[in-house]
RNA sequence: GGCCCGUUGGUGAAGUGGCUUAACACGGCGCCCUUUCACGGCGUUAUUCAUGGGUUCGAAUCCCGUACGGGUCACCA
């Protein structure tokens, strides 16, 4: 079992793309296999500098272990196409004698006339093939004058070509609209198309999980493969991934991207698990569970026919669930990462401590900083329901003062708020809400807060103080 | 436009002819617990599986049509 991730090096790797990877992952570690990384960069104008190291840091955040790649080759490389040039031309060349191929020297004009034909007759462009017939001395003639030229496979004009796939099942598709396609474009570059086949063979690749936009290229695919007599691939087509507004993801529908989901704070196992769901379901309920379980629990017949929606409340969810099972040392660690601190000459227990009472309700690493901000301001001005409910009942104003004569005189730790919190009740016969709302509010002006005297002891006392002195 | 694929709740989904008058999870709403908040727990959220026919004693599950959605038809990957 050997299955590859092939990124074009861009830069840039969205969910979909991540998603693909991850099952192709998870499929031939579960069998033991290996995990191919090789690069497609056969389109020189959109090479992005770095964009390997990228991907291979991607990667290992993610968990993924490369078997074979550009920066670790094993016995089939080169793993970046631009490198195997040579190759593609000679098995190119291979089918122009086997007499499957042909060079074609038609010009981009008479292509584009033959575009427009087709277009006026309202029918699909198909090249006509006339290259195919020329006489041999032409050919000969044409290379030696340095004609430009391209080789396209003959492909067959009539019948079906039969695609095999896992979860589609056999789709036939009509030979004729299959055109005679490109092999080696004019500048030597391999079309997409065909690198993919020859590289798939020459590394063995048993497993090819892919976007469902390849399903019908897979005919061609097909005829690549019988044209060499070469052993087909098991293919696998899993439906798209879509954006949270149900359309195709793409930068102007959020952080679509593994890169900005990590840079909000979100943590690679969260996104690998989450994903993983996104399109497959284990046999099983279990839906929080680490790499090593998602590998035992693969199965690739799970797969999906249809596409699914990327929803940020679940991957919040999932991330808050990973958080919250982190230890206290590496949480803070990891959300110092993104915790932009408003006031530098705040000692670092006090900002240990606040960010360690957040733990538990955070969902992603950069909401600690919307979380803890009303503790860096001067700011009181509780709204509207907090003025309510300081109304609701004539103990309230009994309940703060009495706090606040409780709390004057005591040394500022966590223990003495809590005694003071404990004397007012006392005094006062109050408990439950009633007790603890009138402080919070009148402490924090917030109604919603994490533990009490935390809270209290974190806005510190003189502001604590000024407040209930209003 | 031709061809290909898909369609279970707001979202991810289970379900492959009777155990389903449709699991589970997220979100929403409500309640409860911890003396507050949060965490957590519980309940509720699809009279029904896009739709119309058919097959069958019986269909979300099989067949056909329709609608809708998506994909694909490059010297891009």
């Amino acid at each position: 079992m050997r299955t590859r991730y092939a990124p074009s090096p861009t830069g840039y790797m969205h969910i979909g793309n991540l998603r693909t990877a991850i099952f192709e992952y998870a499929l031939a570690k579960k069998y033991q296999g290996d995990f191919i990384l090789r690069i497609e960069d056969t389109d020189q104008a959109r090479k992005v500098e770095g964009a390997i190291d990228f991907i291979y840091k991607t990667l290992e955040l993610c968990g993924f272990k490369i078997d074979e790649g550009p920066l670790n080759p094993g016995k089939f490389g080169p793993y970046m196409q631009s490198e195997r040039l040579d190759l593609y031309k000679k098995y190119a060349l291979e089918l122009v004698e086997k007499g499957k191929a042909y060079y074609c020297f038609c010009t981009e004009e008479e292509l584009e006339a033959l575009r427009q034909k087709c277009a006026l007759r309202n029918r699909p462009f198909v090249y006509d093939g006339r290259c195919s017939k020329l006489p041999h001395e032409k050919i000969e003639e044409n290379l030696k004058n340095g004609v430009p030229y391209v080789i396209r496979q003959k492909m067959p004009k009539t019948g079906y070509t039969i695609v095999k796939d896992e979860i589609y099942g056999e789709i036939k598709i009509d030979n004729s609209i299959l055109d005679d396609q490109i092999l080696l474009k004019s500048d030597g570059f391999p079309t997409y198309n065909f690198a993919n086949v020859i590289d798939d063979h020459l590394m063995a690749i048993t497993h090819v999980i892919r976007g469902k936009e390849y399903l019908d290229q897979t005919a061609k695919y097909n005829l690549l493969y019988e044209a060499f007599d070469w052993e087909k691939p098991t293919y696998i087509h899993v439906a798209m991934v879509l954006g949270e507004d149900g359309t195709k993801l793409s930068k102007r529908n959020g952080d679509a991207s593994f890169m900005d989901l990590y840079d909000e704070g979100f943590l690679p196992e969260a996104i690998v698990n989450y994903l993983s769901l996104l399109g497959w379901s284990p046999a099983d309920n279990q839906e929080v569970f680490t790499m090593a379980e998602l590998i035992n629990k693969f199965d690739e017949k799970r797969i999906s026919k249809s596409s699914s929606q990327y929803d940020v409340k679940k991957i919040e969810w999932f991330n808050h669930q990973y958080i919250k099972n982190m230890d206290d040392d590496v949480y803070l660690n990891w959300v110092k990462k993104y915790f932009v601190n408003p006031d530098p000459t705040k000692d670092e227990k006090w900002v240990e401590h606040l960010l360690l009472i957040y733990k538990n309700q955070l969902n992603y690493g950069k909401e600690i900083n919307t979380l803890v901000q009303d503790f860096f301001t001067d700011n009181y001005n509780p709204n509207e329901e907090c003025q309510e409910f300081l109304k609701s009942d004539p103990i309230i104003p009994e309940v703060i003062k009495t706090f606040k004569m409780e709390i004057e005189n005591r040394e500022w730790t966590i223990e003495n708020i809590n005694e003071a919190i404990n004397k007012t009740k006392e005094k006062l016969n109050v408990k439950g809400k009633l007790l603890y709302m009138p402080i919070r509010i009148a402490t924090s002006g917030i109604m919603h807060g994490p533990e009490l005297a935390d809270t209290i002891y974190l806005i510190g006392q003189e502001k604590v103080m000024a407040r209930l002195n209003k």
